[in-house]
DNA sequence: CAGCGATACATTGACTCTCTAAGTATTACC
DNA sequence: GGTAATACTTAGAGAGTCAATGTATCGCTG
């Protein structure tokens, strides 16, 4: 993978991690291949960028975690969407479209500006 | 403006600029002007950020400067897109493609996964 | 069954890169 | 001289990457 593509998922990590989890609680790693999985190699998550990125959505409130178990009986850290995580994935979805349309729009090919 | 949304132009900004001097030589003030402009709000270009991409990008050969004159008559320093420049430009919007509609299609809002 | 590698899961630290914010400097025009 | 256009700089933080570490459990193989 070149540098570029890494850096893409910078800013739209948390909106990912808050989308998967508006369909219920899920520990940490099964986000992660979750979302691997359902994009096909488009968006790698990498441990070291998802876990932090759990813990400062934590402190901010928009998500909290209890100890539990995975599916598989092992022991995982699950995580659920509050009121106000819900709140700023409403916010982040408007604000990635916005964007992301803006940049489409520039970058599609076609005749000039 | 809310922190996520800043960081969001990250590693998107040398397409945006690629693709701006696509359509021909310009200088980075203009640049940037144009950006803004056409996109209303939704891209904002800070001068701190515009003058090291540009930088990185001539060190990397994708775009080339010379002084020249503004439209006004000031003295500017013109950036043109070199062949690969063109070829980066290419690779970014395919990976921004690709990118941007696996990350449309996680957070679009509908019944679940 | 004892040992051992593989997998699931979490954590952390060192490093890098880009962007933001906020300034300075220069030239041209009124 | 003041204001706008243009370029550049620096300081700083934030978010990712990579890679190592730590457990626990599972499943295999000898």
């Amino acid at each position: 993978m070149s540098t570029l593509s890494k850096d893409r998922l910078h800013g739209t990590l948390d909106a990912l991690v808050l989308k998967t989890l508006s369909w219920g609680p899920r520990h940490g790693y099964a986000i992660a291949r979750w979302l691997e999985e359902k994009t096909g190699d488009a968006i790698q998550v990498e441990e070291g960028s998802l876990y932090p990125a759990l813990y400062r959505m934590e402190k901010r409130g928009w998500i909290e975690a209890a100890w539990g178990m995975s599916e598989i009986g092992r022991k995982a850290k699950i995580y659920r969407l509050t009121g106000a995580g819900r709140k700023q994935l409403r916010l982040e979805t408007a604000e990635w479209t916005h964007f992301a349309s803006a940049v489409s729009r520039i970058l599609k090919p076609d005749a000039g500006p």
